[in-house]
DNA sequence: ACCCAGGCCTGGA
DNA sequence: TCCAGGCATGGG
């Protein structure tokens, strides 16, 4: 079925780094592993997204995964018309960009996963737990795709870390499996958080061994979809120091912050022609 | 050989 | 409270 926005860009989206399941098959075609589901995208025009799954499991799954009752339109229509150009070249530049409301333990872990690490590192890494730990499903006529959903907590709980080590994991190996264990245990309990405020879901998750500000602020923004958290990465930092003598006010954006921050990232990313 | 990547932890000022 | 160094790994 296809979906018709003027916000909704599939290379855009898997290329803004809140996502590292969303694989390119082709020019214009994507291929992703979500809510233990397999799903193909192909952007069809600017404003025309085509997606391999019929009315029934789009309203399920996929409206809400992109997020797609909200409408970013007028955030973008807000920054290209205001007075930072800056961000006005950085939202245009990204307007088909979308926060995502990927799975929570998912997030959890793959944020954990990607400090000190460039972004195809985090890619690959997320792809070989997912063979080893997840689930292996097939897809399409004769099911001749195979794909790996993100492993359970339980499963990540139970793994040994030399098993870890083994997926090229470095020193987060003992993070993930005690983060898995808070989540298994029910210590700390992601659906709650994403009830709870953004600034609660920080403090909860920072208490986490392996998890600062930065990380909990992502896990906040694409795992529990409080918007308005700001992570401050490298790319970031960049940003505020570089374009802004770090005199930004993020309070002029309370509320949405986290979209504005997508979009920086991803503009600032372009620019340097980072990879 | 060095430096960096969607950083965090620990120990010492 | 702030800072330096260490930490696994891969790529430029």
């Amino acid at each position: 079925m296809k979906v018709k926005s003027k916000n909704f860009n599939i290379k855009q989206i898997a290329d803004s780094g809140q996502c590292f399941r969303m694989k390119q098959i082709e020019e214009n075609k994507f291929g992703l592993v979500a809510y233990g589901r397999y799903l193909e995208l192909i952007q069809v025009d600017d404003e025309t997204v085509e997606l391999s799954c019929d009315e029934v499991e789009f309203q399920q799954i996929w409206e809400n995964y992109f997020d797609l009752t909200y409408y970013y339109g007028a955030i973008v229509a807000d920054l290209v018309t205001g007075e930072d150009s800056f961000l006005k070249e950085a939202a245009e530049y990204g307007k088909g960009i979308r926060i995502l409301r990927q799975e929570p333990f998912e997030m959890l872990i793959s944020f954990i996963i990607s400090q000190n690490k460039n972004i195809p590192s985090i890619k690959q890494c997320i792809t070989r737990i997912c063979e080893t730990y997840g689930e292996t499903k097939h897809y399409g006529e004769g099911s001749q795709i195979e794909y790996h959903t993100f492993p359970t907590p339980e499963k990540l709980a139970a793994a040994e870390k030399e098993e870890l080590r083994a997926l090229k994991l470095g020193y987060r190996d003992e993070y993930i499996i005690r983060a898995s264990q808070a989540v298994q245990s029910g210590s700390i309990n992601l659906p709650e958080l994403m009830l709870c405020s953004h600034e609660e879901a920080v403090s909860a998750l920072k208490n986490i061994h392996g998890i600062g500000d930065k990380v909990a602020n992502c896990i906040s923004l694409y795992g529990l979809h409080h918007i308005e958290a700001f992570p401050i990465d490298v790319w970031i930092k960049k940003v505020l120091s570089e374009i802004y003598q770090n005199s930004f006010s993020v309070d002029r954006y309370q509320g949405y912050a986290g979209i504005v921050q997508q979009y920086m990232f991803y503009y600032k990313r372009y620019l340097d022609g980072a990879r």
